[in-house]
DNA sequence: TACTGCATGTAATCGGTTACATGATTGC
DNA sequence: GCAATCATGTAACCGATTACATGCAGTA
């Protein structure tokens, strides 16, 4: 139940349409809660009858319409009521572990490129939380630009920090499974060799 | 689609009840794969039909049905070709995090409980996924003694490598989150102080 | 004009969660 | 005899994924 949040929180920067919100989820910030175009859609349309959010239609061409969605005051207060419970922790389910729980079934080569694969998709990843990091010690990123623009200038400091914490966070876990994968790779050839 | 590779890698060791197996998902191994009893049920029927394993019914009292599920040779063929398969990338998807990015809400000492009960968590399971490592190490559980019971003595080494670094990759995960609470209180402290 | 990418959805399906039900066994 | 726990499910629901549909905008 966080895509609620994730949103609220997106849309608390400023109106958005959901092909935005999609943008979102999908590149720049919110790679901390993936979500793909129609749940983001059919769950705006729940908070809209919820009224945590209210949209604006504007016609695009002649039948379509674009929906521009915004928080309610209501939308204002689930965000702050969410962000001051504190979260339980979440089940467990790992497929990449589990598989290497079991990888004495494969050959030698087979696992070795799984560790590889595990390795090189964690250093893009890598990669990618250090760029973002950096965008936002910068105070780059289009909506925190938005998100600051709307609060009160002693509160800047604490938004760049705790998002700023959240991306090295990020960044130090690809690290420990790029640490992982190496011990795996050197596991394999001592077994193999 | 992982959780039938999980009941068919732990029945590998040999023939078990859907009670025995839920067993094995909430606390002793395969807490890398969490599955709640009712799903585990269903997918046993599911993979009873697909012939992947096979039940022997027994009575237990007078009407009660107890069911004991082993690994058909299809099974076997299906989790050797899984666990050869390269596992595609998970969509990532985390809460906590989610919430840390909007830690400028509410108020200080709301966000430090959060980061305490983030260490605690973490600081419990590292303490449990050590010391599985360690009765691995020692070969003591007993489903590894079965699976070890079942393979010629040139593969053991491997059978017990590849399990002690999952699990020490997870002791090390947890470490992770656990150094990251503590430097979310450290910016807490700096923040409010 | 056709093609590609932007934009907004609906529908079917599936995996996972929660609540509920029921019988068997064991120890007090 | 009763409570607790062992054991095996069913049903309803919800969040997430995948496939499909449709219209708009710019451009080759």
């Amino acid at each position: 139940m966080s895509l609620r949040h994730a949103l609220l929180a997106v849309l608390d920067a400023g109106p958005m349409t959901g092909y935005e919100l999609a943008k979102q989820f999908d590149q720049s910030a919110s790679q901390i809660w993936h979500a793909p175009h129609p749940q983001i859609y059919t769950e705006l349309r729940k908070l809209e009858r919820e009224e945590l959010v209210a949209a604006d239609e504007q016609l695009r061409g002649t039948k379509a319409v674009k929906r521009a969605y915004r928080l309610t005051a209501a939308g204002e207060r689930e965000l702050r009521r969410w962000a001051s419970e504190v979260e339980e922790p979440q089940r467990f389910r790992d497929a990449a572990y589990l598989k290497a729980s079991y990888f004495e079934y494969p050959e030698p080569d087979v696992v070795r490129r799984q560790f590889e694969v595990h390795r090189a998709c964690h250093e893009e990843q890598l990669r990618r939380w250090e760029r973002h990091a950096e965008l936002l010690r910068a105070r780059e990123p289009e909506l925190l630009r938005k998100r600051l623009a709307g609060a009160p200038e002693s509160g800047h400091e604490a938004i760049v920090a705790y998002k700023v914490h959240v991306y090295e966070g990020m960044a130090e876990r690809a690290r420990t499974e790029i640490a992982w994968a190496e011990r795996g790779l050197a596991l394999v050839a001592k077994m193999s060799g």
